[in-house]
DNA sequence: GCCTATGTAACAATGAATGTTGCATTCGTC
DNA sequence: GACGAATGCAACATTCATTGTTACATAGGC
């Protein structure tokens, strides 16, 4: 994979799972999947479950799964719960400009941009996981 | 600066021109204020050049100024011009996974991110530089 | 001509994200 | 209780986009 994939990663497990609810999931079947390591597959889900998105069972049988209806989790859900912050995340260091404008407002860019990323959290909490599971999807025969 | 400033220097870069659109500004000035390089200033005002948001003149007198009205540039014109794809780019290479699901429907997942990017680009389009530009500075006088 | 500015290419450095390995732990099964 | 299969986690290696830097060509005003 390549850059940023861990919402990418997250949506398409949770779509699966959205699929088949009751299936148990290893890292090791999801990195399949994904194209990835199975380590990496538990450091981004292991943040869903911190979220209470998904549950994950140590052990001989054990494995990853949805904690709650696919349809009671938005994309907003996901997205805090990677702690992304795609828009706001883009200022630079600021540290103490000696800029007047930056040292007397504080630099509104970053203002804006914080409220730029809670629209997007908004637009995010429209779509539900269920929205992004595949309506004829031949593989889970839904 | 860090990471991803291209978004925020070229937001503090021309809401400072909108404090004083008479003014012609060089790389080097406007590197000092942001903390960065004269060369990395020209090549992200060069996108926003190229999308007739600014004009620059070579020689002695030269630099940068505003190419239109400060209140009649949006984010969206500056985000556009820059090329980013926040939201919509975080897809991995998918290349041609086996994975049913995957290739049958041609991950709707990458479709569902592209939506929300449109949203993100909409919701850009309601803030103008001027919104960015403080209303009280002292700076500027306005 | 000279100085100052942009324009651009080529390269170096940085740093975050990802990939990898190793090992402890936990749970079911034999 | 030993074994195998799974997660949990830490430490390290790798990859790669972004940023920073240097160098030089070009253009324009003095």
């Amino acid at each position: 994979m390549k850059r940023n994939s861990r919402l990418s990663l997250a949506l398409h497990t949770l779509s699966h799972m959205a699929g088949e609810p009751g299936r148990v999931r290893t890292s090791a079947d999801i990195a399949d999947h994904a194209g990835t390591n199975p380590v990496v597959v538990r450091r981004v889900l292991g943040k869903l479950r911190e979220a209470g998105l998904l549950t994950s069972e140590k052990g001989h049988a054990g494995g990853w799964q949805l904690a709650k209806a696919a349809d009671s989790i938005t994309l907003a859900d996901v997205y805090l719960a990677l702690d992304e912050r795609l828009v706001a995340g883009s200022g630079g260091d600021a540290e103490s400009s000696h800029c007047s404008v930056e040292t007397g407002l504080q630099s509104r860019v970053a203002e804006v941009l914080d409220d730029i990323e809670e629209s997007l959290v908004e637009r995010l909490r429209e779509t539900k996981i269920t929205d992004v599971h595949p309506s004829s999807c031949s593989y889970c025969g839904s």
